[in-house]
DNA sequence: TATTGCAATTTTTTCGAAAAAGTGTGCATG
DNA sequence: CATGCACACTTTTTCGAAAAAATTGCAATA
């Protein structure tokens, strides 16, 4: 794998409670400072189209030119990030398009990958399953400004337990492909935060039926179960999107 | 996209000539020298596995550590590289359940994207196939030892026709993650260059077909030659790669 | 002989200054 | 008033030296 799990938004801690702008803590560097940057990028601290400058970039986070670059470069490889020569790197654009297509393929993806964790997967991999369920759980049982609070935390325990279910399956490529295309959608997620008040208790239940039905081996309700899932969340984001752009739209008129 | 059409391997000229090692011409950088590194990784001048140094790739290519560190990067999130913090880079390993797999990958996604390609592509889009089977077809005509002599120029052909046949389709990632399969398969369809003496003739006229099929607007016909046509050229390396495999058995016993 | 510890060497990684490229401003000119 | 040009300023890109980490080689000990 490119990337190990969960590596990508992890800074829970520290960040949750003053999440104000991006953390300069200290030093941060190689892969630390790649999963930094998409952690920001996919929490909307830096906009869509928005210019990453070096200067800006180097005193926020570790420093170096050298390092930033770097990864930048990765986030570019990975589809966050664009960049023109000699005109340094933006922050890839969304669009209710892209959304489209990347649910499309992260569920085919998906699909593939769930069925055959179940039919390789041990009950090492159900422990997985249900530990990191259990995780997951604890955060979703809260109350709606707990859960806003520990926002960030929660979308790692979101991406563990997605990736708890199909950690099982053959093909590093099928994973990997598979994982892009969620941390794609991570970033639209970010969207149906806000607008999602009375949601916790929806995508609990869903994570419930779909952790249930995987340890019950039930290959069509997980499949079922999970494209239901995830065009539920595509549709809320597409809503959210839609909504801001009318509004932006009346104003500049 | 990620990466300009057929910027991969297109150092033809020099490196056709005294193909010996890797090219040391002068000062490469950025863009220019992910592309060179990535097509030396294609035409195996460097193996499977082997370490990539820096002091060594340093002298080789441009120069600077900074330039070599962060074009690697870009091909460990292709899939070309692997690195392991603090201990480098080494070439990605290739093996027949991974060629298996990335053909599997490519055929479902290049089918889709071919298929969508013929519902919008114009006529615009077909005089771009025409032009690119043309270049294509004219080293393929060749006897087999200018057909060896060209390859790298033939694999950037080979790219560029194959990428007319789905430019025209919608879905940006879906042309990112075909064409990533497609990188990939292009590390193995190398192997098969020394062994194919009498299938210069094959290939082309399945290269034929596969324009004429889309001209006509055939999805059917267009799906199945695709398949064939990569199967076939999988199949083929395969037979390659065990036949060495067994060989360096037989050696080390 | 096998193994542990230490020092020398190699290799990777980090860092920031210098060079290159781009951007904008104001002045002179048609 | 608009247009082109030169200059100063900002931002990106490149480069290689210094620091950190890993590996190797060698000798001492059990």
């Amino acid at each position: 794998m490119t990337r190990a799990l969960g590596e990508g938004v992890l800074q829970t801690d520290m960040k949750s409670e003053h999440a104000r702008r991006a953390t300069s803590t200290s030093a941060l560097s190689g892969p630390a400072l790649v999963a930094q940057l998409r952690s920001d990028i996919i929490s909307g601290i830096y906009q869509p189209g928005e210019r990453l400058k070096f200067a800006l970039l180097a005193k926020r986070y570790d420093g170096s030119f050298g390092s930033l670059r770097e990864a930048l470069m990765s986030l570019v490889a990975e589809g966050f990030v664009v960049s023109e020569a000699n005109k340094g790197f933006t922050v890839a654009p969304v669009s209710s398009a892209e959304l489209l297509e990347v649910t499309g393929h992260y569920i085919d993806l998906e699909r593939r990958a769930i069925t055959s964790a179940i039919e390789i997967g041990d009950d090492v991999w159900e422990g997985e399953i249900v530990a990191a369920h259990h995780r997951l759980k604890s955060i979703e049982m809260q109350t709606w400004e707990v859960r806003v609070e520990r926002h960030s935390e929660w979308l790692a325990r979101h991406r563990e337990f997605h990736w708890s279910l199909v950690s099982a399956c053959e093909g590093v490529w099928l994973l990997r492909l598979r994982t892009m295309m969620f941390d794609q959608l991570d970033r639209y997620r970010f969207l149906t935060k806000m607008s999602s008040e009375g949601m916790g208790e929806r995508k609990r239940i869903e994570h419930q039926q779909l952790m249930e039905a995987t340890i019950d081996r039930d290959k069509e309700a997980v499949a079922r179960l999970m494209e239901e899932h995830i065009r539920d969340t595509a549709e809320r984001a597409i809503a959210v999107m839609s909504s801001a752009e009318s509004q932006k739209g009346s104003v500049s008129d």
